[in-house]
This record gives structure tokens, sequence and C-alpha cells, in this order.
DNA sequence: AATGTTTTTGAATGATCGTTCATTTATAGT
DNA sequence: ACTATAAATGAACGATCATTCAAAAACATT
């Protein structure tokens, strides 16, 4: 009875996601928005509440493909070590044109987490994700003893989570994947007392 | 014979800088600007160019007083590690509540690193600074025998700076001292292979 | 006092922001 | 065909964006 609809929600959210990971929240406009989704402002209020609550479920969206896609591509089996850079690997030196450098929950956390206690919810439930996984693999990793047991293997999962945005901030900077490998090599150097840098 | 001006340009560029520190360069408009500072905006586009013209001039200034009284203060003399340990304190328990939590030049990186070459310049000229006073620090404590020799210094400090950022989006989001703490001890533990975190 | 110079003032600009709403259109069931 | 339902459409909303400009004001010099 009722008309159909004649656009695929996911591809607006998928589409919606690529913008805000490239420009940010405040920077993408509504107006770009919707050409790039080809949605009319009646359409989108109709699906969405608001601006915001698409970025959020974009953010969600985010956190299940992207980030659970890459933790279940890299972290949940493996040697732990080549894993971990399998990891960083995939997010700096994407192989798909569909995965853009860097993260979008790095970008959020410092162009929101100061002001909105919703959306830094959202991304800080995404980092947590990635934190279980590294803290989960370094533990396997210790038992197997590729890894140093004297370590804290929430602590390191959180120095590595960090350092994973650290690279993200210098990777949009500068854009430079010499320094992106290196500066992943820097970081998986913390697990294994014998190599250097 | 001409009309004195009735504000401190220094004055209005500070106080700018805190704004644009704690908000965002898109987060912050022209009309928060101005009231903050008490200049209309005549007398605003008399002194400054344009928005954009101003954050330039406050990212140098950030450069400038910020990064550089903290290089000065900590990284320039003293026992190496705890030299670079009293770095990263300075910037994420920082004493005055004139220094906000976090890096001006972390954020801006994120926001705009992605579409503005000038921006992203001098934003890259202040993170510069700072792998500079790292490395000199590293080598030297290498001289002294407090840092391990076989560390590449250069890719050491760049690994300390991804850390510092690294520090500051986490920092950003979760406002946890502890942690901060506690990837402050992580991302100096490279240099110290006895160390266990 | 009058003049010249520069700043201050504040109203006003066009553009874009995110959002609303009345209307039209497309479908499935009667 | 007609009806009921929900979606698509696009003009329009008030608010705010960064910026401009003509007029008034404050000083040092003459």
């Amino acid at each position: 009875m009722p008309r159909p609809q004649n656009y695929s929600e996911a591809e607006v959210v998928h589409q919606a996601m690529h913008l805000f990971w490239n420009q940010g929240y405040t920077n993408t406009g509504m107006s770009q928005l919707l050409s790039t989704t080809g949605l009319k402002p009646g359409s989108f209020y109709n699906r969405f509440e608001s601006k915001k609550a698409l970025f959020i479920r974009c953010l969600e969206q985010y956190n299940e493909s992207v980030v659970g896609e890459r933790v279940a591509t890299h972290l949940c089996h493996g040697e732990p070590i080549g894993a971990i850079e399998g990891f960083f690997v995939s997010a700096f030196e994407p192989l798909s044109t569909d995965q853009l450098i860097g993260c979008l929950l790095t970008n959020t956390a410092t162009e929101l987490g100061n002001s909105d206690t919703e959306i830094s919810k959202t991304v800080w439930s995404g980092m947590q994700r990635i934190h279980k996984a590294l803290s989960k693999l370094i533990q396997q990793g210790q038992q197997e003893g590729a890894i140093d047991r004297a370590l804290d293997a929430n602590n390191t999962a959180l120095h590595l989570l960090s350092c994973f945005q650290g690279i993200s901030v210098i990777g949009r900077l500068t854009r430079s994947k010499p320094k992106m490998r290196q500066l992943t090599q820097s970081a998986l150097s913390v697990m294994q007392p014998g190599t250097i840098s």
C-alpha cells in the first residue's frame, strides 16, 4: 500500500560515514550529505532524526563494519605480534579504496570528545573493542611465549591503542606511509624486548 | 593623531587560542570569538585578515609559547628520561588553569590536516619542534649511557611524538588521568629495556 | 579650536546552516 | 477505478555563518 522506498538505508549510512571520515562532523554539511546520498530533505528527516542521529549511526556502523571487520580479520587468529602488525597495516595502508586512511574514531575523539557525551561514549565503545581484542591476543602470546610474560596485558593493549591513535594523527597530517610504517614497528617493539627500532 | 587601539592584540590571540584549543576551529564561531575578546567586527577585520588568519596566528603563538615553553622547561636539561616524562606530565596534568589538557596541534591535525595545507604546515612545524628536542635529548641520553645506544634517536623521537598524540586523543575522550599517566609510562618504556609496564 | 589620522562602532550583507511542512506520487488491497 | 498508506518532493523556514562598510569617536599635532 505505501509508496516504496527508493534508496538503501545501509547505502546512505555507508556514504555518509565516508564523508564524516574524510571531513569530520562539523565540516560535513547537510547539503553535501543530501547531494551525495541523493536524498531530499524530507526523505532524510523521515528516515533519520537529525544530522547528529545519522552521525551516531555512522559511528555505530563504523564500529561494526570497519573496526569489527579489522578485528575479526587480524586480531582473532595467527601469531600475535604479526597479527597486531597486520591490524595496524590494514588501517594505514588500506588495500581497498573503500577504506580511508586513518581512523574515524580518532578524528571524532578530538573533534567532539570534549563536548558531546553521547558521541564520546560511542567512540569509546569502538576503541574498547580494539582494546579487548588486543589484550586477549597479548595474553595468548604470553601463554605461547612469544610475548614477555612480565608485561601487563591490559596496559600494553591500551598502549597499542594509544599508538594507533597517534599514528592516525601523524598519518592524517603528513600522509607519510614510511612514517606510519616506522611508527607501527616502534609500537610493536614494546612487546619485543630483543628487537630494536 | 590616530585614535588609540583599546585592546591588546596579544591578549586577543591568547583568548582566541584557548577557544580553538577547547572547541576546534570550525566549532568556534566569529560571534563567540568577538564576544570573548570584546572586539567588534570592524575592529577585528581591521586587525586580522580573516578568521582563518587569526587561527594561524594562534597556531604560531601556540608553537612559540605553549610548545616552546614546554620544550624549554622540560626538554633542554636534566636527566633525559625524567625530562621527557616531565614534558608529558606537563601536557596531561597541567598545573596552571591557563594550560588546557591535551594538545591544540593534535586536534587541528585531525580536524584540518586532510584539507588545508597551510594549516597543516604550521601544525607540523610545531610537532617538528618537539621531535627535534626529543631527538637531541635521546642522543644525549645515549652518550651518557642512560638510553640504549642501539635505538635510532630520530625514530624513537618520532615514536614518542606519536605516543604524545595518542595520549592526547585518549585524554580528550576519556579525561582519565590514570590512563594518561599509565600511557606516559608505556611510552617511556621503549627507552628502558629493563623496565616493564 | 580645528585638522588629520586611525580606530571603534554596530547595523547590514549574502551565504549557508540544519530543519520543517504541505503537496504530490507510487504502491497494495478493495 | 478507487482508497489507504507511506514515501518522495522541493520550496521555505529562522538561525547563524563570516564578512563589509559607512559613520562616529578619540587622540596628537598645528
